[in-house]
DNA sequence: AGGTTGACCTGGACGC
DNA sequence: TGCGTCCAGGTCAACC
């Protein structure tokens, strides 16, 4: 499910359900491949403790936790993987299959993270300055930066932008919607991209990230937010998941081809 | 060192 | 109805 505008749904809805809510119990699934962290480690990090905020890092959503009135010196981590989803429940709402955590609140609701495919992850993040994330962010970087970002790669800019060391938070979808706004074909090397399509990529991802955010996420087929509901973007979508179907601008068929593994949608005649 | 591929999972859609 | 194939919002380790 989760890309920039999806976790960034996600961590604010949680944040409003959530804040301020102490953490009386905390169970975990027998899913070794769900933990980055063991529930051994997770435990005692967030049984007793209040949420104090809950936001997005790049496609991480970040708890900052307080013990007492101090800030802890842990984090809690998740990352939705494919098809995670991180829910404010009542207790008494049936449990769903694959469900990997449930956090019990003092204030009587449940956290609990939901991921049928299991590519999702929970870990403890303990750090100085606390969880960066593994790249920079698409939402404040500068377009001189981000131009910065991809010299000297030799790769097609589907791939660079997919790259979460680079830029963190950019999946398939918004990479391909990006790049259509843009004109620019996914399989274009970034070494023969010019200043001006940078500048001109820059600004289709901000605005395609900015939209999405504001219309709460593409809901393509299991995504919804804390409180279960869907996002709508996935109504402006001009190029992904749409291969053979019309090019709004131009008619042409949008054509399809797989990108560092993943399939990317453009079109053919708006692209180059 | 940087880039690409396959493995990790479940489940839904589709063809026969 | 069922079975086989392909595909899906993401990462990693293992190769070139």
């Amino acid at each position: 499910m989760p890309e920039l505008p999806e976790v960034e749904t996600v961590a604010n809805s949680m944040h409003r359900r959530a804040a301020g809510a102490r953490i009386e119990h905390v169970w975990f699934s027998n899913m070794p491949q769900t933990m980055r962290s063991t529930a051994a480690e997770m435990e005692p990090v967030l049984e007793g403790a209040t949420i104090e905020r809950v936001r997005r890092v790049g496609k991480h959503i970040v708890f900052d936790l307080l013990r007492g009135k101090k800030r802890s010196d842990a984090q809690w981590i998740v990352h939705l993987g494919m098809t995670g989803r991180l829910l404010v429940t009542k207790p008494e709402a049936e449990i769903e299959k694959h469900t990997h955590a449930i956090l019990k609140l003092r204030d009587g609701n449940e956290i609990r993270f939901v991921d049928p495919r299991r590519f999702g992850k929970l870990s403890v993040h303990r750090s100085e300055g606390g969880f960066t994330g593994p790249g920079v962010e698409p939402t404040t970087i500068t377009a001189k930066d981000f131009a910065k970002l991809f010299k000297g790669r030799r790769t097609p800019v589907k791939s660079a932008l997919l790259n979460q060391k680079l830029l963190h938070g950019v999946g398939n979808i918004y990479a391909d919607e990006a790049l259509n706004r843009a004109g620019i074909r996914p399989t274009r090397s970034t070494a023969r991209i010019t200043q001006a399509e940078w500048k001109k990529l820059h600004g289709a991802l901000l605005k395609v990230l900015k939209e999405a955010i504001k219309l709460g996420g593409s809901s393509v087929s299991d995504y919804v937010n804390a409180d279960g509901e869907e996002g709508t973007f996935q109504i402006r979508h001009r190029v992904y998941m749409r291969t053979g179907l019309p090019c709004f601008k131009c008619k042409a068929p949008i054509a399809r081809r797989v990108i560092a593994g993943r399939s990317s949608h453009y079109c053919p005649q708006c692209q180059h």
